[in-house]
DNA sequence: GCAAATGTCGCCGTTTGA
DNA sequence: CGGATCAAACGGCGACAT
C-alpha cells in the first residue's frame, strides 16, 4: 500500500492573473479586482480611454483580490476599496468577470485531472488532489501538474504535497507564487510549528484572538499547550481538533462528489435604505433576489424545502430568519411569499445595508411540480434579468 | 466613519412525535 | 395517565472559508 499523498493546489492571485492574460500591458503594475459588477474596465476622459484607477473609486466595495505588486503596497483581500485607494491610488481597478474565471477554473481542473483524477473542489481557484495511487515521486509530480496547468491556462499555481489536507493547505501557501512545497510528518516541528496559529485552516479571527489571550500565538505554542486547559476554554470537540491540528494531523479524504446544501443571493445597497421611507425600493430588491434564487434553483435542477432571509443593518448587525415550506418548491412566487413571511418576523427599526434570500433543504427537482409552469417561470424571470 | 458575495458547518434551544 | 426521555427537525446564529 502506498503512503497517503495529498496535494493542495492554489492558483496564484487567480482573478488578477486571469485579467493579466487579457491585458498583458498591465503586467508589473498594481492591479486590484473588486467593486460593483460595474461593466467597463475602461473609462473615457478627454477623448482618451484608460483603465480606471483606484483613486477614482467611490463606493463601499471591497478588494476581491489583487496582484502581488498591489499587495506590496499593503492592499489585501477583503479590504475596503476606499482604504485601498489611500494605499495605492495609482493601482488599476478592474471589475470581476466571473464568467472568465469559471472558464479558466474549468480548464486548470481538467488539466490536473488528466494527471490525477481524484480531485476535491474547494471553490473556483483551489483543489485537493489525491496522489496516493499516482505513480512518480512527489516533486516530479508536482512540477508536472504545475506545467500542465501553465500549458492549459498560461497561469501559475502553488502546490503543497503532504500526508493530509491540513498540511497541504498550509504548504501550498508557503512559497507563493509558483511554489512547490513537500512535507512529511517529520518536518512538522521545523516547518509548521513556527507559523502563527491562524495559518491553520479552521482557526479564524475569533479563535486566534482567544488563543492570543491565552498566550498562544504560534502553532508550536498550541502543540505544547495543556490539553485540559484547551478543553476548558474551547470545549472537548474543538480542543481535540486544535491539538491534533497543531501536531499536523488532519483529514486525508478527498471528496470527489458533493451536492450543494444551499443557494443564495444577497446584495449590499449603494446607500443604507430606510424600511419605511425606501419601502418600495426594498420591496423591489427583495422580489428580484427571490427571482434570482428561483432562477438559480431551476438552472441547477433543485427544489428547496426551506427559504431564509438575511438582513444587515447600518450598524452591521446581521439577522437571519428561516421558514420551511409544506412542500419543496422552486417557484419564484412561493419563494417570495415565504421570504415575505420571514421578513415580517424581523423588527425593522434601523436602516438596512444588505438584503439576502437563501434556499436550503435542497432536493433534486423531480419536475412533477415544475412541468406545470415552465413558461410562466420564464416570463417571470425575464424582466428581473439585469 | 468602514467593512462583498456566496456557501458550509457546528452548536444550541425549542418543538414535535413517539 | 402522567411523567421521563429520546431523536429528529427546525430556526437562529456565529465562525470560517474563498
Amino acid at each position: 500500500m502506498n503512503p497517503t499523498r495529498i496535494a493542495h493546489l492554489d492558483m496564484d492571485a487567480f482573478y488578477a492573473s486571469v485579467e493579466l492574460l487579457r491585458y498583458p500591458e498591465l503586467r508589473g503594475r498594481p492591479v486590484v479586482i473588486g467593486g460593483r459588477q460595474a461593466g467597463a474596465p475602461l473609462i473615457r476622459r478627454n477623448g482618451i480611454c484608460r483603465f480606471a484607477q483606484l483613486r477614482d473609486y467611490a463606493g463601499r466595495g471591497v478588494v476581491t483580490t489583487c496582484t502581488y505588486e498591489a499587495r506590496a503596497l499593503g492592499v489585501s483581500s477583503g479590504m475596503g476599496l476606499m482604504k485601498a485607494a489611500r494605499l495605492a491610488p495609482d493601482a488599476i481597478l478592474l471589475p470581476a468577470d466571473f464568467e472568465a474565471y469559471r472558464h479558466y477554473s474549468a480548464r486548470f481542473k481538467a488539466a490536473v485531472s488528466e494527471i490525477a483524477p481524484k480531485i476535491e473542489n474547494r471553490g473556483i481557484d483551489e483543489i485537493y488532489i489525491d496522489l496516493t495511487d499516482v505513480p512518480g515521486d512527489s516533486r516530479a509530480l508536482g512540477h508536472r501538474i504545475q506545467q500542465a496547468v501553465l500549458d492549459a491556462t498560461g497561469l501559475s499555481c502553488s502546490i503543497g504535497i503532504t500526508p493530509n489536507k491540513l498540511l497541504s493547505k498550509i504548504c501550498s501557501d508557503l512559497h507563493k507564487p509558483n511554489g512547490l512545497t513537500l512535507l512529511d510528518m517529520a518536518g512538522v516541528p521545523a516547518r509548521i510549528w513556527p507559523l502563527p496559529v491562524e495559518r491553520i485552516n479552521g482557526i479564524g479571527p475569533k479563535a486566534t484572538a482567544k488563543l492570543a489571550g491565552l498566550g498562544i500565538a504560534t502553532i508550536a505554542d498550541l502543540a505544547q499547550a495543556d490539553p485540559g486547559m484547551l478543553q476548558r476554554h474551547f470545549g472537548p470537540s474543538y480542543a481535540s481538533w486544535l491539538h491534533r491540528a497543531a501536531h499536523g494531523e488532519g483529514d486525508a479524504a478527498v471528496i470527489t462528489h458533493s451536492e450543494p446544501k444551499s443557494i443564495s443571493r444577497e446584495t449590499t445597497f449603494e446607500r443604507d435604505l430606510h424600511p419605511r421611507h425606501d419601502r418600495g425600493t426594498l420591496s423591489d430588491i427583495f422580489t428580484r433576489l427571490c427571482w434570482l434564487v428561483a432562477e438559480d434553483l431551476r438552472h441547477k435542477g433543485y427544489c428547496a424545502r426551506t427559504i431564509g432571509i438575511k438582513l444587515r443593518f447600518d450598524d452591521f448587525r446581521t439577522v437571519t430568519r428561516d421558514l420551511s415550506l409544506p412542500a419543496a418548491s422552486a417557484e419564484p412566487a412561493v419563494i417570495r411569499r415565504a421570504a415575505g413571511a420571514c421578513l415580517k418576523r424581523v423588527r425593522l427599526d434601523r436602516r438596512l445595508r444588505l438584503l439576502g434570500v437563501r434556499a436550503s433543504g435542497l432536493c433534486a427537482a423531480g419536475n412533477a411540480s415544475q412541468a406545470d409552469l415552465p413558461l410562466q417561470g420564464e416570463l417571470a424571470i425575464g424582466p428581473a434579468d439585469r
